[in-house]
DNA sequence: TCGATTCCATGATTTTTATCATATTTTAAG
DNA sequence: CTTAAAATATGATAAAAATCATGGAATCGA
């Protein structure tokens, strides 16, 4: 469904938001470890992310990432979608077809744009807050 | 999505079972070329799904390839998306985590599930003869 | 039987994605 | 002001996916 890039980028951005929800800063080096991420795929992934807002990184001795409890409830899985993996997902046709439209469909995409919009609905309603929150109080997992 | 080998597996199939329904067998060239995909590529692609019984094929002479018009309301897109990538895209987690389950589930576990059973329930629920016809009454198209 | 046409099998190459490695910049602390 | 700990930038390597190439096997028509 996604690429690892995304995959890895929405783990870690959960996780960084569960940490963030008790004020911890967190480094490279632990998220790759609790996420069981390679270390240096992660930090480009991070740095993506860190350069579109959706986490803050702090440079220097006692640095890392971090994500502000205010915006915690208003970034959506959709905003790291976006920036990871462009928004093909949500915009592209299902078999490929570059000149796939309303006007000129597929033969598929009626029932594609249906699941399409499903996606996209769904990562548009889904906030960081909710998700660390989960992974807090114990009903998730980000892994064994 | 999907990978390009399902993308143009699926093309193909449509394209091949619509020119079943008037009894035509059609050849790789033909088809490459009516779904703009890449000739060898798209040889292999249809050898799998010959070996699934997805598509018939008829070697020599005017050989080519063909879908039993009897079977074609058989054949649902679900069977082509297994053949051709696994059925990974209707069981895996959609963070990549291994261990992911209805026990231990991660963060986003029912909101994907949710999709992904619409997905499968949609590919389980589309069968090749109505997207054959598309094609034929000139409602829905392959390419330009 | 022979030759042309077609699918089949297998391996090589290219492109993309994922991963690794190294050097640089920033910053807190002593 | 120096050092160590961090993120950042960039490029190299490895793995996977996509594409290409070549020879083989089956089938039909002459």
């Amino acid at each position: 469904m996604f690429s690892k890039t995304c995959e890895y980028g929405i783990r870690a951005t959960i996780f960084i938001a569960s940490e963030s929800f008790q004020n911890n800063r967190v480094g490279l080096k632990d998220i790759a470890k609790k996420i069981d991420s390679p270390e240096a795929f992660t930090a480009k992934i991070l740095q993506i992310l860190s350069k579109n807002n959706i986490i803050h990184s702090i440079k220097g001795v006692g640095g890392g990432f971090e994500i502000p409890k205010e915006t915690m409830s208003q970034i959506k899985l959709s905003q790291i979608v976006t920036a990871l993996e462009g928004n093909q997902v949500f915009t592209g046709c299902g078999l490929g077809l570059s000149h796939c439209s309303e006007e000129h469909p597929c033969p598929v995409h009626d029932k594609f744009k249906f699941i399409r919009n499903e996606l996209a609905a769904m990562l548009e309603n889904t906030n960081l807050e909710e998700l660390a929150s989960g992974i807090k109080s114990g009903d998730t997992f980000l892994r064994y």
